[in-house]
DNA sequence: GTCTATAACTCGATAGAC
DNA sequence: GTCTATCGAGTTATAGAC
């Protein structure tokens, strides 16, 4: 059952079938293209995941098992309220920046079909949202930062971190922004986007 | 040629492809669901548009016509910088609301496809970037707001203002937001926005 | 484990009756 | 204009040789 020899042929397969999905979508994806770009054919994928669905199922847990651990451990530190926004900030764009189609796969397949991809995702772990909500309702009690909806703010965090990266073929087509430009506009965010948030909230 | 009377038929087609395509994607829209969503039959969508490719860019060019022109005219207009920011914003949520599909529509299809499809889009009309940009830097020049790289200004009005509605789902699945609560957000940014970026740029 | 060949099926498109 | 029936291309999935 264990299998430590042959990372080879398994890893080549999951790593070409989450650049393939998560740039074509679920249903834009071919099994020929994720054979292609891993070298190998149709019959092997089969051979190693059941189905489409199943690798399908395979990459994206595994692409979620590393997004929210450490925003949850953020949130449970005994850092100060701008700390954590700061820190939560730097650490989105560190993991989005390792996987930078992922942010416009969920999006297209929560639209597509919510319920059943919602039930995947959170059939792992979930999103720390009740723990943001709380830390930022306890600052506001103990009148740290402004009277906020903590919705709001969470929504600002994020669109202001991870938009950026779902638009990159868009600057770069018709902003004329090349790679290394995106690159260094996306390192500058990470201290823009705290200050800006962080300005605010605070008092 | 002229077709007066039977809006019926066409249009029927026309909501229910918008709909569809909009959600599950180029690739992942059937003409079946299409047909099913207007009441039809397949034959039938064929009949009024020959092809799967041809109604869809009917569906594309029609959305995005509306989509710039207002805000080129906002940003030509003799408004004050923060003025302009205000109406951007208003504007752009307006526009949305009236097609909240349409941003993860077509920010999954120019990741699937950057060339193809924006060379769709820019056939039509094409976003005022080079107005807003030249719009900025004379405010810069003018010392009206802090020297600041305007697409990164650019990507925080578009981040605010836009991503919300592109995770409305996962808001109402996994933050249990209903519909109404959501529309009352979306309403709420609509001067929240604004403030957060006005104050992030001015002196 | 890996391959070739092909079965089984999905879906866009067309033919033809009404 | 609208329908039913069906074709043909393209895809997922499997059988079977090596």
């Amino acid at each position: 059952m264990v299998k430590l020899k042959d990372k080879s042929t398994e890893q080549k397969i999951l790593d070409a079938a989450k650049h393939v999905f998560v740039t074509k979508g679920m249903s834009g994806a071919r099994m020929q293209d994720i054979a292609d770009a891993a070298g190998i054919n149709k019959a092997l994928l089969h051979y190693y995941f059941r189905s489409k669905e199943k690798l399908f199922e395979t990459i994206f847990s595994e692409a979620l098992e590393k997004l929210f651990p450490k925003l949850a451990s953020i949130l449970e530190s005994d850092k100060t309220i701008f700390e954590k926004i700061e820190m939560i900030c730097v650490e989105y764009v560190n993991q989005i920046q390792q996987m930078p189609y992922l942010p416009v796969f969920i999006i297209s397949e929560v639209n597509r079909q919510p319920e059943a991809f919602l039930k995947k995702m959170t059939g792992n772990r979930k999103p720390p949202l009740k723990a943001f909500v709380t830390t930022i309702e306890i600052a506001v009690k103990r009148k740290e930062i402004k009277p906020v909806q903590p919705l709001q703010l969470l929504m600002n965090i994020i669109s202001l971190n991870i938009f950026p990266f779902m638009v990159k073929p868009l600057l770069q087509y018709v902003g004329g922004v090349s790679k290394k430009q995106f690159d260094a506009l996306m390192e500058e965010r990470k201290k823009l986007v705290p200050q800006i948030i962080i300005q605010s909230i605070k008092k």
